[in-house]
DNA sequence: AAAATACACAACCGCATTATA
DNA sequence: TTATAATGCGGTTGTGTATTT
């Protein structure tokens, strides 16, 4: 027995809107409202349309007030942010962004933000760049880099708990081991051709440089005080938390990681670490 | 130039929740 | 209070367009 329809699908039109469609429940619903009923609402509009779909078009399009595509970077962020919180709840997603609609917000995850932040995936390592990213400023420039490191991370004691959307504590997040580390001594030519892609290339070891979180790299020098002054025990000495990751291990859940402001970079960076871990399990 | 494939986004389906009689 | 209908939601599919083969 399956579920009784909600109306005739033989006599309800189906597929996209058509113009004149439109400006039929446009102009009932400025007129009148839904008068608290969409299920009789296209009979009495005359439109020969399920009212679900009439619903659907309305909120999702005809409405004003509601943008389409164009999403900012900032939305962006937003909407990452919000899905490691509280994972693919979409309506509550979209209630965080002025004029965007939770199908809006569910298409553009699935067309762009996912496959931009859950690509990297190579065998469940992945190397880590550290010094330099997409913003070289001049002062990197004929700059001796005598510490300039990189390491691989071990996924293998990972893949657990965090998959739980309603873990929102990122302590409760396993993150990985930094296995192996490794440095060399590396000179920016000042007149040197290569734009930050490659300059990242030269310093970080990377087999396939589109596996590369880009994001995440770009972080990875961001100084957050914060961090540097919670009570995780961050030696003042290092000028980022990767300085400490390299000199002290990868092992968050050592650290006190459910303290750190949510609004930080830092605990933005472990979020995000802990996104790849899921695209790994996709 | 045509066919195949990829992409973006609109729309649908069925289940869960909420409202109503 | 409870049965039923309406609404809301998120996964999924459909459709039109762009790009690649």
């Amino acid at each position: 027995m399956g579920r009784a329809p909600c109306c005739d699908k033989t006599k309800v039109k189906r597929g996209p809107w058509s113009p004149e469609e439109d400006n039929i429940l446009k102009n009932y619903l400025e007129k009148n409202g839904t008068s608290g009923n969409w299920i009789s609402l296209p009979q009495k509009a005359g439109l020969r349309r399920c009212g679900k779909s009439c619903r659907l078009r309305w909120l999702n399009y005809l409405r004003p007030d509601i943008k389409h595509g164009g999403f900012t970077e900032e939305e962006d962020n937003i909407i990452l942010t919000l899905y490691r919180q509280i994972g693919s709840r979409w309506s509550v997603i979209a209630a965080n962004l002025s004029g965007r609609t939770d199908n809006d917000v569910k298409n553009h995850w699935n067309t762009k933000l996912k496959k931009k932040h859950f690509a990297a995936q190579n065998n469940n390592l992945i190397n880590i760049g550290y010094n330099f990213t997409n913003n070289i400023n001049s002062s990197d420039l004929n700059h001796n880099y005598s510490t300039n490191y990189y390491g691989k991370l071990d996924y293998s004691n990972t893949f657990t708990s965090h998959m739980d959307p309603n873990v929102t504590n990122c302590d409760q997040f396993p993150l990985p081991t930094l296995m192996e580390i490794q440095g060399n001594d590396a000179t920016i030519q000042e007149d040197s051709s290569l734009d930050s892609c490659q300059i990242l290339q030269k310093c970080v070891t990377f087999e396939e440089i589109s596996m590369c979180p880009t994001t995440f790299l770009k972080n990875t020098i961001n100084t957050d005080s914060n961090y540097m002054n919670s009570s995780s025990g961050i030696s003042s000495s290092s000028s980022s938390y990767y300085e400490d990751i390299l000199e002290n291990g990868f092992d968050f859940q050592e650290n006190d990681i459910g303290g750190v402001d949510p609004n930080s970079s830092y605990y933005n960076n472990i979020l995000e670490i802990d996104q790849l871990f899921k695209g790994f399990e996709n």
